[in-house]
RNA sequence: GCGGGUGUCGUAUAACGGCCAUUAUGCAACCUUCCCAAGGUUGAGAAGAGGGUUCGACUCCCUUCACCCGCUCCA
């Protein structure tokens, strides 16, 4: 189901690319030669926000779990492991394209060599597609090693899930996590970070008993609304699509695509599998190793099947960025004048920087009293100093990379140790003596 | 990869085969005890890249690179 794109969406989508250029959120990759397809640079603030993404999510499904454990695997692996998970079987497919209407389609699903768009008869010659990422292992080219860059972060968890098993002694259930890089040489890479080439997941291999799997698919559905939720994505953008009989991986019983309404379509956010025991099988018979989980009860031992929710870095960031962003109508120093106020109202956790200390002038009796402030609050949280230009260019500078608390110390401090906290998102504030900031702060920031 | 479109200071833009390439905003410095893009002065900053046509190219042509819109991609 595609919804049609507005203007207004549209337009909004060349805010939230602008808005990441000019502030630091997102730079296009080798920018000073021309770039290079489909490559993003995460920049000062983006990293930030992308970090706070990964760490929460890190401290919530694997610190703050009993039942989960993280690894980081090589980015490059074997490659009998691609031939095990299918993916250098799968990855790549025949394709012909139309001479009359140009549609792609894959040569082994054509019926009488017809076009299934048009009907004409007349291809180009066929071509394999494959989406890895080869690269070669070894001194020179032709004495090394083909190898190829992971699509997915997911196989090293089942590679390693016989070493977890040996080192960590886990109960069923349990999840092996992990963060990092993957590769795709994508046919349709595109709308901004959306879909790149080399793009960033956060994955878990849940492990159960057979019988208990839907149980723990609730439950990772559950975990992943609720993380959305915290992202400040709002419900009505997002679809829970369930994936129906024949669409499905023929090993997987159920599949989920978690979908959200870009400004270019809705299209899939992330994703809940239930994988059965495909993997492991496969990996048990194409190493030799028995990766069987004995039972600490029944002595039985079998091969535990797995459920696997899957998380896009990039698009989390892209997300959370398309859901901040607020145009507002504000009121300006001149009488009965509004301007447009840019607004980036991110939850608190996920800001870039969570606190702006502006001394309300460059004299350095005020600065005298603000670096100190910067100092100490910056041992604790991400924190931006500006004493450049007026108090209220300052305040939209920070609204539009979505700081939620500035301080601003002005002539009265001097007197009273007390400077003023602004809210982001409802511009009030308040007075408060220095030496409650950092508590203040907490509070406010809800860490 | 194929088809269509686009490419000018950080961002957004204007005009032009020939003056030092507009304008706004942003940015920097200074002045102003300045709390919601205030005012003043000054300053830095651009034709994606390469080639061709021409006395002269940002402008016309070719190549290339990138982005946007479409084509079974699922993070």
């Amino acid at each position: 189901m595609k919804k049609n794109s507005t203007v207004a969406n549209t337009d909004l989508m060349q805010n939230i690319t602008s808005l990441a250029k000019r502030r630091g959120f997102i730079f296009a990759g080798s920018d000073i030669y021309g770039g290079l397809a489909n490559s993003w640079d995460y920049g000062p603030l983006g990293v930030e926000l992308k970090n706070n993404i990964k760490q929460e999510w890190w401290r919530r499904f694997v610190q703050q779990r009993a039942d989960v454990v993280g690894i980081d695997a090589a980015l490059l692996m074997n490659p009998k492991v691609w031939e095990a998970s299918g993916h250098l079987a799968s990855f790549t497919d025949p394709l012909v394209e139309c001479k009359t209407c140009h549609a792609r389609l894959r040569e082994d699903q054509l019926i009488d060599r017809t076009c299934l768009n048009c009907k004409g008869k007349d291809f180009t010659p066929t071509r394999q597609f494959n989406m890895m990422l080869k690269t070669y292992l070894g001194p020179s080219e032709e004495s090394a090693n083909t190898v190829y860059f992971r699509p997915e972060t997911a196989q090293a968890m089942f590679v390693n899930f016989k070493n977890i098993l040996d080192t960590n002694r886990p109960k069923l259930p349990f999840g092996i996590a992990q963060q990092g890089k993957a590769f795709r040489n994508e046919i349709t890479p595109g709308n901004f970070v959306f879909r790149m080439r080399e793009f960033e997941q956060m994955e878990i291999e849940y492990f159960v008993k057979e019988r208990e799997w839907e149980k723990y698919f609730e439950h990772w559905l559950g975990e992943m609304k609720q993380w959305l939720k915290d992202l400040g994505v709002s419900e009505k953008k997002l679809h829970y699509v369930d994936i129906p009989d024949g669409e499905r991986a023929h090993y997987s019983k159920r599949t989920v695509d978690i979908e959200y309404e870009y400004p270019f379509g809705q299209k899939e956010l992330y994703g809940l599998a239930y994988r059965g025991d495909f993997d492991l099988k496969n990996h048990m018979q194409a190493s030799g190793q028995d990766l069987r989980y004995t039972d600490t009860e029944t002595q039985e031992k079998f091969l535990p099947h797995v459920i696997e929710p899957t998380w896009g870095v990039d698009r989390s960031v892209l997300v959370a960025m398309l859901e901040a962003y607020h145009e507002e109508d504000a009121p300006t120093a001149e009488e009965g004048e509004s301007a447009k106020r840019v607004v980036m109202k991110f939850p608190a956790w996920l800001a870039p920087v969570k606190v702006a200390i502006l001394p309300l002038s460059k004299k350095e009796e005020l600065s005298k009293v603000a670096k100190p402030i910067f100092e100490t609050l910056s041992k604790q949280f991400v924190c931006e100093y500006d004493e450049t230009q007026s108090i209220g260019k300052r305040y939209r500078r920070q609204d539009e990379i979505g700081t939620p608390l500035c301080i601003t110390v002005d002539f009265e401090t001097l007197q009273d140790n007390a400077v003023t906290i602004r809210d982001r998102d409802t511009m009030k504030q308040e007075r408060i003596l220095v030496k409650d900031l950092a508590g203040e702060a907490t509070k406010r920031l809800h860490v």
